[in-house]
DNA sequence: TGTATTTTGTTCATGATTGAACTAACTTTG
DNA sequence: CAAAGTTAGTTCAATCATGAACAAAATACA
């Protein structure tokens, strides 16, 4: 059998992917706790804040736009409906999509959660500096571009 | 309700935990895909480079380092063993504990996954420089290690 | 018009992961 | 030594995301 020439420990593009893999779940399991008093989870927050910037989506662009399959959101909607955080509304001209909005109580929940999630995104973030914040978003968004071409 | 005073979508530092997130999943989608020929999950190859490294670690510290649950571990375990994958020792010492080894097929299926792995990694983090991804990889350490403290 | 194709949302079976409860084995301590 | 506590691994029920199969509705096109 044909050993790898260099192990991945040893390959620093490599180590930073680790670190990245890491960070992000460190990241998420701090999300998670930090949302739980809200009663919101992040895939909930998600969709909220979706909602607030494109109001009136039906649920396929928004499962387009959280990388999600549609049946996900089949399955989440009614969560927040039942919070009446969320509304569906049929379309009038084409009775398939329902067309999804905040409530005022969901606006509100957001801002909540908003206020939650950026004091942590901060926090996290004041380990760079602005300038070193920026360049990693930069690289981050030419590794999505990189692999979107598929 | 009092609005947010800075909605999240124009902070720097936000929008840039959003790329992360988002490479981080673009990465791990087209990770999947390119182990799916090997018949390995990523949560496969996580354990066997792990016991490639540690030889004879109990299925508790393997959790610990994966950062998974310890039912994780039992639950995943019989699918790599009944591939010939990996092996498991009772301890001499402490008839509770179960040593966890690769086989020599298992080393040979993870030098394959690697080198898919490392070429993947490396294409990615081909977008930046060697510099850039060093300063990137150390951030995201900081970040863990910010998070850690609970 | 009427048939074929596409699109939207739902349902369902599947697989991953988790945490709580449990058993067996070891360790501590009184 | 015996009781209490701790640790390793398993089982199980619950949660969550996914993709395939499907029904209803809209669109294409012949």
């Amino acid at each position: 059998m044909n050993k790898i020439q260099e192990l991945p420990w040893d390959n620093p593009r490599f180590r930073t992917w680790i670190a990245v893999a890491r960070a992000e779940k460190a990241i998420v399991r701090a999300l998670s706790k930090a949302l739980e008093p809200l009663g919101l989870k992040i895939a909930q927050l998600d969709m909220l804040m979706n909602l607030y910037r494109h109001p009136g989506q039906s649920q396929h662009d928004l499962a387009r736009r959280l990388l999600v399959g549609r049946s996900n959101i089949t399955m989440l909607l009614p969560q927040l409906e039942t919070q009446g955080l969320v509304r569906r509304e049929s379309d009038a001209n084409d009775r398939r999509i329902l067309r999804l909005y905040l409530t005022q109580d969901g606006e509100e929940r957001l801002m909540e959660a908003l206020a939650v999630y950026t004091r942590l995104i901060d926090r996290v973030m004041a380990q760079s500096t602005p300038e070193q914040c920026e360049a990693m978003g930069e690289q981050m968004r030419r590794i999505s571009e990189a692999l979107a071409e598929d």
